[in-house]
DNA sequence: GTGTGATTGTTGCTTGCGCAACTATATGCC
DNA sequence: GGCATATAGTTGCGCAAGCAACAATCACAC
């Protein structure tokens, strides 16, 4: 649809891609299937628990950290949220009394957010529901071995896109860089 | 985490979900690739083209139909967004002048959105920076073997999930349902 | 036809999120 | 020590999305 070659710019690109490359529609399966299944899991997490699935996995995140409390920042990493949305996030959770906030020791301007038990407790109920749902909407439809391909491009995806508030993107992402022997095993 | 057997149901479940099971970790790396991914090229859409991600893909959606028009209804379906968010999302790309919104012929009720001359423009100016977005993002650390097995999977998934409003999750997504023979190939 | 119920799209309201601006603290340079 | 810069978290604001309620139309029974 695109892809005239004409005045875009990457000096040595092999052949960009174009709208109906066949790559793409696993891209927009992968779209697709991320909004059916993360709004199944949602609307589930609401009805039966009033709890978005952005705090259940804030929760979760907790829960699994030592002493069951994280800096701010490491949560809004871990759940992929804006810092602002983590600090109105744990603002709900703090109101519901599942998480506390506490002050940092070690840093005056940090905040942690400390799971409360109240909190352990609305998790492990809330964690029914949710891997339920996962079993269902996503590993019910998933071959074994399709869900290593999918861990292992996924944790792929993550680490690149991570890795660069600069390079590897900024460079033109070369098809060489894109090609992925870069990964270790 | 969970699953303690107390109190929990489901009569005949053979081993439900625990909150360690390692098929979980593939979920939780799609969660997050979706998220980091799906915010860059959100960002990237945004910066280069003042147009959002959701925007973006109704535009294609309109692009790929027979004779460059679609019922609000499937488009909705298409984009996996509510009713209401679609007729807002026509309303700002109406107000771009990208579409054109249109009385159904055989359903009085019924609006099409139409792509513009000008919609139609855009949408090729911003594919350059949105498959540039994928290539970099997505297909670069994607082993092709693994794209078809996303590619098979999500489709999977769409179906299935797409496929109850009732049955096959209602009743209880048992295990042998859940395993995926049900697929054809 | 007429009435009943379902369906299509829009609107009011609320919620959750991101950006930019701000405060407070930390870190490094001199 | 004192100053400049960076970083952590919070707040104001705006935007996009969902739900529930609504109006208009369709489909079907009779």
């Amino acid at each position: 649809m695109t892809e005239t070659t004409e005045t875009y710019a990457p000096p040595e690109r092999r052949r960009s891609l174009t709208a109906r490359d066949p790559r793409l529609t696993p891209w927009r399966a992968f779209l697709t299937a991320h909004a059916l299944v993360s709004r199944r899991l949602d609307d589930d997490l609401r009805a039966e628990h009033q709890m978005t699935l952005a705090e259940y996995s804030a929760l979760v995140q907790l829960a699994e950290s030592p002493d069951r409390r994280l800096r701010m920042n490491q949560l809004a990493d871990g759940i992929v949220l804006s810092r602002s949305g983590v600090t109105r996030l744990i603002d709900r959770l703090e109101a519901d009394g599942l998480v506390a906030r506490s002050h940092c020791p070690s840093d005056g301007r940090g905040a942690e957010a400390v799971l409360t038990e109240q909190g352990l407790n609305r998790l492990r109920l809330a964690s029914r529901t949710h891997l339920r749902g996962i079993e269902a909407y996503f590993l019910g439809s998933v071959q074994p071995v399709d869900l290593e391909a999918i861990e292992r491009s996924c944790d792929a995806i993550g680490q690149r896109v991570r890795g660069d508030d600069r390079a590897a993107i900024e460079m033109g992402g070369s098809a060489d860089a894109s090609t992925p022997e870069s990964r270790p095993a």
